[in-house]
DNA sequence: GTGCAAAATTGCAATGAGTGAAATACGCGT
DNA sequence: ACGCGTATTTCACTCATTGCAATTTTGCAC
């Protein structure tokens, strides 16, 4: 499965997305333009569409698997465990993604978190994509404690604890805080938005 | 100061708004060029482009004052009110403002939404302005109770409360419920964001 | 190795969003 | 009626994105 054709089209669109991620950062988002990355990833602009379907798609190339983390979490969740406790498992793995970056290096993760944060057209595409998940979350939430939550309310429980995360997270990097401070406004947003989930079905006891 | 020349800039946009709407409902929101707008509405497409930024922009034109009345009750918040009373009034007004829906008729209403809701880019930019509004809020939290709260607390409480307000409805939405079960969806979330809020400095006693 | 079919790449043309600048029309005060 | 300043239009241009047909590359069988 792994023939010269298949590890040939990763190189492209590692090329891509290394020589996108470059020009974005030198001469800004806007200002570059897909002949461009095409240009410095040698191939036709034409081939850049093959491999993503918009200019912003190359920043969200991995959005996919991120979420898939989560939902196999959610998916396996141990039994007995409260959903308070489950759900700040996910936080914390979510934070860990954030931490690794196997696939490209540190620098590019910050660069690319920068741009997600400071263009708009990103940082729309950004939630929306985060929406997404959400909704996936709240769902499989919701099949995890089919008993317990409805709909709604796992989907009130995850937009709660995401809402705050992501807001809380916001708030601190726009202040330019260190991302020290950032981990740990993300850990009190989090104690926060779970502190009403302790008696809420399903749990027993408190976590966290 | 609402001379001839005001009043026909007033009656151009909302021409354009009024064609925009018109059009997107009949042939779909990516269908319909700019040009097409413009000339239901009568002006060269330029000229759109002097009233409005982008296509996208038509539909968000009066995102502006719907999040002022929400920091407007931030700020002459009642002294002594528990945060959490205060932020459940935030959520009422705001359901309050979709009622009502003055400056256009209730069908551009109710299509503007399911175009909001429908279509990919239109979705992403009212996530981001939903955002956007969310950061002021906390803000504006923040400074209601400037000695019980911080900014990332305000912004953990704020994004909560959106967060699960937000994805309760779209989930109950995304099920085809009638808006009657929209509402108590919306409902149900803020009391279980809000559970978590009663112990938080500045409150007193609960309120729900 | 040769040859062939599938997959990938490319060039080209066309559509539509968005912008900049110059030319023009028009309400407004005098 | 006259001249000023702002809308509006026109014209020309850049760039994202897509469809299509031609061309090249690769995987595989003989």
């Amino acid at each position: 499965m792994v023939g010269l054709r298949e590890r040939k089209k990763q190189r492209t669109r590692r090329a891509l997305v290394h020589a996108a991620l470059r020009l974005f950062n030198e001469k800004g988002y806007e200002e570059t333009t897909i002949a461009e990355i095409a240009a410095e990833a040698e191939v036709s602009t034409r081939t850049f569409f093959s491999y993503f379907a918009s200019k912003e798609d190359v920043i969200f190339h991995d959005s996919q698997e991120r979420t898939g983390g989560a939902l196999a979490l959610l998916h396996d969740r141990m039994p007995g465990e409260p959903v308070a406790a489950l759900l700040l498992r996910v936080v914390q793995s979510s934070l860990d993604w954030a931490g690794r970056e196997d696939n490209f290096g540190l620098e590019e993760a910050q660069a690319r978190l920068d741009l997600m944060m400071t263009v708009p057209a990103l940082q729309a595409r950004a939630l929306h994509l985060l929406f997404d998940s959400q909704l996936q979350l709240a769902r499989a939430l919701r099949e995890a404690y089919p008993d317990e939550l409805d709909l709604v309310e796992s989907a009130a429980v995850v937009g709660s604890l995401i809402g705050a995360v992501k807001l809380a997270a916001m708030a601190s990097l726009t202040g330019g805080d260190p991302s020290e401070q950032v981990w740990e406004a993300v850990r009190r947003a989090a104690e926060i938005a779970v502190r009403g989930l302790h008696d809420l079905p399903g749990s027993g006891r408190g976590a966290a």
